[in-house]
Formats: C-alpha cells, sequence, structure tokens
DNA sequence: CCTCTTTTGTGATTTTTTTAACAATAACCG
DNA sequence: CGGTTATTGTTAAAAAAATCACAAAAGAGG
C-alpha cells in the first residue's frame, strides 16, 4: 500500500520548495484542533490546487484515505518526517554581525528542532562575548568543533568577502549542509547541500514587480 | 529594432527570480573591469544555460549585438533600469526586533537606492529609540508616515500574530509593496507587490535535501 | 449489508519552462 | 573592403510542471 520511500525517484524542487508550506499550514490547523482535512481544503488555505497537493505529497507516500482525506496530526508527523525534522540536527553560526547576532537572538528554528551548539567570529573584540547563552568562540576552532560535535548544518553569517573560505573549512571538517546568508553563490561539492538566504535579491525582484505594476 | 517594453507580454516569474542574480553578476564583472561578455560566458559566471539568458534578457529588450556580445556597463544598467532600482526608492520598517534590528544597522539596501526612510514600534522601550541614526516612531504614526512621505515600500518584521493588520495599515496608507519577514503568507489585493522571505522555510529545505542525500 | 457520497491516487492532457538550432548581423583581420 | 568568425535574437523541439479527469476505495446511512 505505502508508495516507495524510494530516493531513486527524483522529488522535483518545486515539489519541496512547498513542503514547508504545507508543514506550517499543518501545524496551525493542528493548534486550531482541526482532526481530519480534504485536499481540497487544505489547498485552499495553502494556495496551491487540490491535484497538485495530492500530486505533491503523494511523492512521499499515501497518506490520505479516499471517502476521508487526510488526518491532520498524521500528515503533518508525516512531512516533518520528510524534511527530517523528526531528529534533532546541531547547527553552528559563523559571522556575529547584523544577521548573524539577530538569528543567535531570535532561535525561532530551535523549535522546530534545529539546535543551535556553537557561534563564531573572527573580531576579537566579538570573541568571549556571550550572546543569548552562547560564547562567542574563535573561527580558528571552528574546524574542530565541527568535526568533535556532530554538528551537520553551518550558518554563514559572514561578509561576502569571507563566505567561500568559511564555507571551504565547514566542508572540509565534514558538515552536510549549509545555511547561507551571504551574496554569494557558494561553489561546494555535490553531495553538500546548500540553501541561499540572498536578502537582497528578494527586494530586488519586489523592486522590479512594483515597477511593473 | 528595441523589443516592446509593453507589459502585455507577461514576464515568467522564473525570469524575475533570475533577474537579481544577473545584476550581481554583472556588477562584480564591471568591479573588475570587464568591458564585454558573451551570453556563453556570462551563463557560465552565472550557473544558466547560454540560451536561456538570451531569453531571459530578451523580454526586456535587445541588449547585446550580434558578433560582439553584451557590453557589461550597458547590460548592468539596463538590468538596473528594469528592476526599477534607477530612481530611488523610500522604505519604512514595522518591527524593531531582532532582524528588525539587523537590517537598521545593516542597511546593505541603500546602495541599491533602498533608503529606510523611517521604522516603527509598538513597544514603549524601543519606541524613542535611535538605532543607527534613526529614531523608533511610534506605529500610530504609520500610516500618515507613509501617506505624507513618498513611501512606495514597507518591510514588515513583526511577529506573525501581527504581521497582517500591520499589512492592512500600510496598504490603507498607500504603500505599493511590502518586503514580509514574517512567517505569514499576507492577503493583499492585486494590485500590492508582495516578496516574502520566510527564512525558516529556507532552513526546513536545507534539512530535507540533507536527509534525502 | 448494500447503496450513495466523498475523496484519494494516478494516468492522460495541457501548459509552462528550458534547451536546442539556426538564420541574421556585426565585428575583426588581412 | 570582402571574407571569416563570433554571437545574438528567435523560432522550433524537448522537458518539466501543473491541471484535469476518473476509476478505485473507504466511510456513512439506512
Amino acid at each position: 500500500m505505502t508508495k516507495e520511500t524510494d530516493e531513486s525517484i527524483m522529488v522535483p524542487a518545486a515539489v519541496i520548495k512547498r513542503l514547508p508550506k504545507y508543514h506550517r499550514y499543518l501545524e496551525e490547523l493542528l493548534n486550531e484542533g482541526r482532526e481530519k482535512i480534504s485536499s481540497q481544503q487544505l489547498g485552499e488555505i495553502v494556495g496551491v490546487s487540490a491535484p497538485q497537493l495530492r500530486q505533491d505529497l503523494n511523492y512521499f507516500g499515501n497518506f490520505g484515505q479516499q471517502g476521508y482525506g487526510y488526518n491532520v496530526k498524521k500528515l503533518y508527523n508525516s512531512l516533518a518526517e520528510v524534511m527530517g525534522i523528526q531528529q534533532k540536527s546541531n547547527m553552528v553560526l559563523v559571522g556575529v554581525g547584523n544577521i548573524g547576532q539577530a538569528l543567535v537572538n531570535s532561535r525561532d528554528f530551535e523549535k522546530r528542532g534545529f539546535y543551535l551548539s556553537a557561534i563564531f567570529d573572527t573580531n576579537p573584540k566579538l570573541i568571549g562575548l556571550e550572546i543569548n547563552g552562547l560564547v562567542v568562540k574563535d573561527v580558528v576552532e571552528l574546524k574542530d568543533y565541527i568535526a568533535e560535535n556532530d554538528i551537520n548544518i553551518g550558518v554563514i553569517t559572514v561578509p561576502a568577502s569571507s563566505a567561500q573560505e568559511v564555507a571551504n573549512q565547514m566542508i572540509k571538517a565534514g558538515i552536510k549542509g549549509i545555511w547561507n546568508f551571504s551574496p554569494v553563490d557558494l561553489k561546494t561539492p555535490p553531495n553538500i547541500q546548500v540553501e541561499n538566504e540572498h536578502l537582497t535579491e528578494g527586494l530586488l525582484r519586489l523592486s522590479f514587480k512594483v515597477k511593473e505594476e
């Protein structure tokens, strides 16, 4: 009955992009105490068509039940598992500047199982400083720290000029994924996953659309 | 010779998404003193195929010259114009929390012509405080400020619970575009442009890809 | 326990996006 | 100043993504 969760079938990037959104809205529904939902209803809430939603979900398994719909809790948990946020993961952050500090202070991601384990910088004025319970370490310790502490995600919030160098060190130390806030497209081997938050690009796209209107 | 810059031909979202990247790499090339470049070469640098690059650019005009390629400076300026960053625009920011403060302090976008004109919050402890040259105003002043000061972009960095309310006020006051950092999909009329920076979604996508590998 | 209704999962179709191919055009060089 | 080469702009083909449509399955109600 259950579809092969085999990696052999490549999941389209467009589908991956929508997964977190499904997860977010399901969380809301769960908090509202909603028990079941149809693809039609969930699609309307999320802003995708019902068939698309069903097709997206079916890349990962058959989570629904004909004549009934989807159980909200079950689907929420299934998606969490698909995205790998059932088992917690540890992160390090390099670059305790503006955005870096904002991330350290907010730690919004901890409630989704992403723990910030240590933070690093090169600036001697910052090293040793405590920010929201974490002491800024010297970036020279980065490589050893990653290797010794089961870290699989690295957050890069350094200026463009040093982003690639930081990424290289993380990769050498065995990191699996990089969450990159530097306005740089990192050069990485294919087994290293990168997700970019190129904020300025977002603003430029907005500007284009505003002008277009 | 020049193609119609008519809005009648809808520009695909996929194309819009790539424009800022082209712009960024052209800026680099310009700084390196590069004078001309072929679609083949630029495509390799940016990471898109040469035909795609040409087709993308041709949505907006014929910027190249056969047998020569593209003049870097000319193309850079043309793209800047396409994206509407030739004329400066003024922004307001609401929500002087972690990310809000980071944006106010860095002001990375000012060098691209986006000026932060005023910042707002509801927290009495923050109102009156000066951050990087800007005094935090009470959010009750928001509507009048926007209406009176030629503001066309609003930055939302408030918690999810108040994001929609802030957006509503901005829209009522006549804003054109919203750069939204709240983990919420804002409900807006079709003439209002929204660009979301849903950071947590990025991290979840990364998690998925890391797990998949 | 049978019929009717709901709603999924999925194969077929349409639309969109990307890639390929090439004719047209301009620079370059002797 | 003409031939050769480079490279665009654009049309056509291929690939990818989204939508449609419907058979199959499960629940609900009598």
